[in-house]
DNA sequence: AAGAGTATTTCATAAGGTGAAATACACCAT
DNA sequence: ATGGTGTATTTCACCTTATGAAATACTCTT
């Protein structure tokens, strides 16, 4: 059984068919080689008869075609949709320029997120040839406590407001330098504010190091954050302080555009002032 | 009412509200300024308590959220799934650094498609700072008939398949420049396939110019292509031909990548040899 | 040619999608 | 504060329609 349709199973009789269309949607994705039929009707426990019904409208509306051995594959309907709803982060083409400056000067990975509730979502991600594979993916939700920009976001985030998100997440250990004490995280951001920028030494992923700086809006609340990610073995001390200072000046320099008046006079309600 | 789903309405009986949610998402992606709950009631003449129960569920899957004005506006959720199946084009990472080339030669945007039945479809755009602003979008689809890419593609098709294509598409106008009949296409196909490139004067955009060329795959199957575009005043027929030269070079060598054998006696049912 | 697996179609029944109405909520003007 | 308007959310009974069984058509293997 498909595990994210049944965790949301429980909530009965309403709109049952359309949710089970959104998590057939889900699993069609994430199904690498391909489903049948008879796949969807096993997963989520329904006659075949039914599960082909659900595949032919999904067929007709673009979301699935066939490949060569008949087994459904999603199609582009699900590119073309992402990809328009990519468009409306007008931050997005605003920063790419200083993102593509960024990735010239440092060959590496250089990542754009935006702040979407208690996470960080990829917006862009500019790859060099000589920079490392990662997971990230555009679309893809990062928590905000152990990431590079999640921290640099909350670093500037009101005091309030970072004392509510703390409040509602659990901070989860995804490596074991993960920061999971709520006052140890605090203690972090604070010398992150102070700072200027903040750093994510392998709390994500093993092997892998990253410098975040938050991007600030007109009233000076963060709603993104620049990153620079690079191997555990690349980014020595010495080039993580080289990089802060080039992520700094382009963070700063996409806030500016974004009517951000570069000093804190406007942002009272700041964590550490 | 929203027109995409009154198109679709007339099969009736079979999954009308998996449908209707389809079509909802369709509607909110592409509604700029949010939607509320009437709106949707609205477009969809339903009663507001069931539209805000579609709500609700987009919701819970991520597919929307509110925004300041408590409207409702497309989440990330369908940036994700389009991002995850971009991945699965294995072509995409192939051809990606000679992209990058060739956008750092000719300084103009460079194009990605895959055929998609009798569309061709964006799966990389890569824009420089000095490259004309163009409407396409990764994920979106174009015609066949009209596009360099999609002329290259055609190009490269065994006659029959150009033939059943000719069949089943008809050549609608996009610009007064298109080619609509069919006699003019399979000359014109002719033409370009001796040449090596493919060429769109004007045939999709007023004041656009674009360069193709097919990328084949193990057996000599054009499975995609890739192009150059810029505005008609700078690509001159001069620079045309040097950026052919380019593309040629470049979609080549991602063929080669592909298995391609890089000569016609592998191909035996080509359409003019 | 037979058989096994899969895809489609048909159809009667019961699950659940539906709108009316009631309630709660938010915002604006007085 | 107070009332009013527009929107969001909940409840509930009806009847549309989503559902699986079974029959049929379609592909592959053997």
């Amino acid at each position: 059984m498909y595990s994210h349709f049944n965790e949301l199973k429980d909530k009965k009789s309403s709109l049952e068919s359309p949710k089970k269309l959104l998590s057939i949607i889900d699993y069609i994705v994430r199904s690498p080689q391909g489903v049948s039929v008879a796949d969807v009707a096993k997963n989520f426990s329904m006659s075949i008869s039914n599960a082909f019904k659900y595949m032919k409208l999904l067929e007709e509306y673009g979301f699935v075609v066939k490949d060569q051995s008949k087994k459904y594959i999603p199609g582009f309907k699900l590119v073309d949709l992402g990809s328009i709803v990519l468009r409306r982060v007008g931050l997005r083409d605003i920063a790419r320029p200083h993102l593509f400056d960024l990735a010239a000067k440092t060959h590496q990975t250089v990542n754009l997120v935006v702040r979407d509730g208690d996470w960080a979502v990829y917006v862009e991600k500019i790859e060099c040839a000589e920079s490392m594979p990662l997971m990230s993916r555009i679309g893809m939700q990062m928590p905000l406590y152990s990431t590079s920009f999640g921290k640099a976001i909350l670093a500037w985030l009101p005091s309030e407001e970072l004392q509510e998100y703390l409040s509602r997440v659990k901070l989860v250990k995804r490596t074991n330098k993960t920061i999971t004490e709520p006052q140890k995280l605090v203690e972090h951001l604070k010398q992150t504010r102070q700072r200027g920028y903040a750093i994510d030494d392998e709390e994500n992923e093993y092997g892998v190091r990253c410098v975040g700086a938050a991007i600030l809006n007109h009233d000076g609340k963060p709603v993104g954050a620049v990153s620079i990610a690079g191997s555990k073995n690349k980014l020595t001390a010495k080039l993580i302080k080289r990089y802060a200072s080039l992520i700094t000046y382009c963070a700063m320099e996409i806030s500016k555009k974004l009517g951000y008046k570069g000093s804190n006079e406007f942002c009272p309600n700041q964590s550490f002032s």
